[in-house]
DNA sequence: GTCACTATATATAAGGG
DNA sequence: TCCCTTATATATAGTGA
């Protein structure tokens, strides 16, 4: 769309290529805003530019907004055929510490669902930047996740310990 | 572009919406394809549309097997400011099986930081749909990866049952 | 590298099977 | 609903400041 047809490859002229990115990544985002609106859709861009390490995120605020929202509010379901079957790999007779145990696997088998999702995104160039507000809400809803499941591993391992003293030496 | 000018709002009509998302889906489509051959930059649409459950994602079959590659061979860096103190969530005096546990926490942070990635994008309505094969593939992955922190899991209660075991009744 | 300005190339809203 | 077709609306390549 322009004074004359161009091929479709790459653009080996540096300049050239980053003024051509530049346009066209605004006319990407634009149109996925439109389609946004017109059809009700929530659109969203992204571009891992091969300079910067940080993706960029597009959407508006608010969009940000609910996607940690729908994020945070990710139920575990879906897990379905993923869910591994531990008995493959747990050693026999551990029973009393199962459960804790468990949980805890499921918990990262939750992580490990969600990143699925991040399978199917990560690796791609995408298109846009997100604020530094929300990016920074972003990074604090991962904190708190790696918090909690932190405090729950150091649990688990305390009160398996806690278990062994019982069986051996009974706490004064 | 069209006949007239379009306002930008929600199209009420719904046969008309319908038709106009896969237009303009399609048109979206290709700007990104075209984006991504001219600049070298691996573009990717996305949409969750309100019907699908799962998310549609674009690119070529390439793609989708380069994004396996990057997903896979992502390393643990970036984790620097995310990296969880774990000094405030230990039991003191574990000493002996911290090292194994750390490794387990220290996985799960590789998976959380990733899962920040993910949440730039989960929640997003986006622009594809993903070859089954390619799917698979990916899905493969995450099993592959549940498999291991799974196993890694069992080992690390196994080992410290038995260290217990050490301790107080040498084994047989 | 950026901005503004066109001339063209594309995308697509309406309409008609 | 899905394809065509066509009239217009947009996007943008090339160019100059």
């Amino acid at each position: 769309m322009g004074r004359r047809k161009v091929r479709l490859e790459l653009i080996t002229n540096d300049s050239v290529r980053k003024t051509t990115f530049r346009k066209r990544k605004g006319g990407l985002l634009k149109k996925a805003s439109e389609l946004k609106t017109l059809c009700g859709v929530d659109t969203c861009a992204i571009i891992y530019t091969a300079n910067d390490v940080e993706p960029h995120v597009w959407p508006s605020p608010e969009d940000a907004q609910r996607v940690l929202e729908r994020f945070q509010s990710l139920p575990s379901k879906k897990q379905g055929k993923h869910m591994l079957n531990h008995e493959d790999y747990r050693p026999k007779d551990v029973s009393m510490l199962e459960l804790k145990l468990e949980n805890g696997i499921k918990r990262n088998q939750d992580l490990e669902m969600e990143l699925l999702l991040l399978d199917h995104l990560s690796g791609k160039n995408v298109v846009d930047l997100i604020k530094d507000d929300e990016m920074k809400m972003l990074y604090q809803s991962v904190d708190d996740k790696i918090r909690d499941l932190t405090l729950q591993m150091a649990n688990l391992k305390a009160s398996e310990v806690e278990e062994d003293a019982y069986s051996t030496a009974p706490a004064n």
